[in-house]
DNA sequence: CGCAATAATCGCATTTTTACGATAATCGAA
DNA sequence: TTCGATTATCGTAAAAATGCGATTATTGCG
């Protein structure tokens, strides 16, 4: 019994890139760039609903949660998935999910 | 080139999954009970600087996202992680992460 | 039956997220 | 240098998430 502290710098940064994944624009906008190995910001706006700001504003997301990276190529921008960030993420997720630890005796009659 | 689709179902629910692991608040409840097997409403609460009713908003997120599961005992609700949605989840994120395509050209310089 | 304990839900306020159009900034070509 | 293409940022509006107190409902005890 002892919470109440604040998460820990990396517990931090997993829920970051959780929640930036947690998002089906951003989600989809991942599995594109997986498809593409790499694109300019307008080819991911054409396979989107989306304004060009709004996917512009999801990119930032995704960059500053260590998901995709991207480099300027001439007047546009070139982005691809973050090797690194995702290196993390595999790791940190997997050790997480490995380490918990699960009751054998919940078994709900009734679940809320 | 195509997208423009809604996500499967399947990637729908694990970005929801995703989406409420990336709460902080739930992420600390979700070891919370990983450290506890199981608990009922009020020790979660005392374990968190926030009110009863905010917890049980929280715990409501995790239950639908398919991560806890709750039990009436008495008057109160027992909790515990859900073992089959984390299975669910550990096969997924880990086919998913599997199965992304990183391009090994894609060095920015600039990153931005 | 009352009463205390527990927890879900309701109503509401605040904050954050999402989305858009407009603007600004940069690059390359004409 | 001027123009078109590209994209980040700004300002703002709408929607969603977060948080709280009050209420309601249920259970078990005296």
């Amino acid at each position: 019994m002892a919470m109440q502290a604040i998460l820990s710098p990396e517990k931090e940064r997993l829920a970051k890139m959780l929640k930036a994944l947690g998002n089906p624009v951003r989600f989809q906008i991942v599995e594109f760039l997986s498809e593409n190995q790499m694109c300019i910001t307008s080819d991911i706006v054409k396979n989107t609903p989306l304004a060009q700001s709004t996917v512009s504003q999801h990119l930032k997301v995704l960059r500053e949660a260590g998901i995709i990276q991207g480099e300027i190529e001439g007047p546009a921008t070139c982005y691809c998935l973050n090797p690194e960030g995702f290196k993390w993420l595999k790791d940190q997720i997997g050790n997480w999910l490995s380490d918990l630890v699960f009751s054998d005796e919940c078994q709900p009659v009734i679940k809320l």
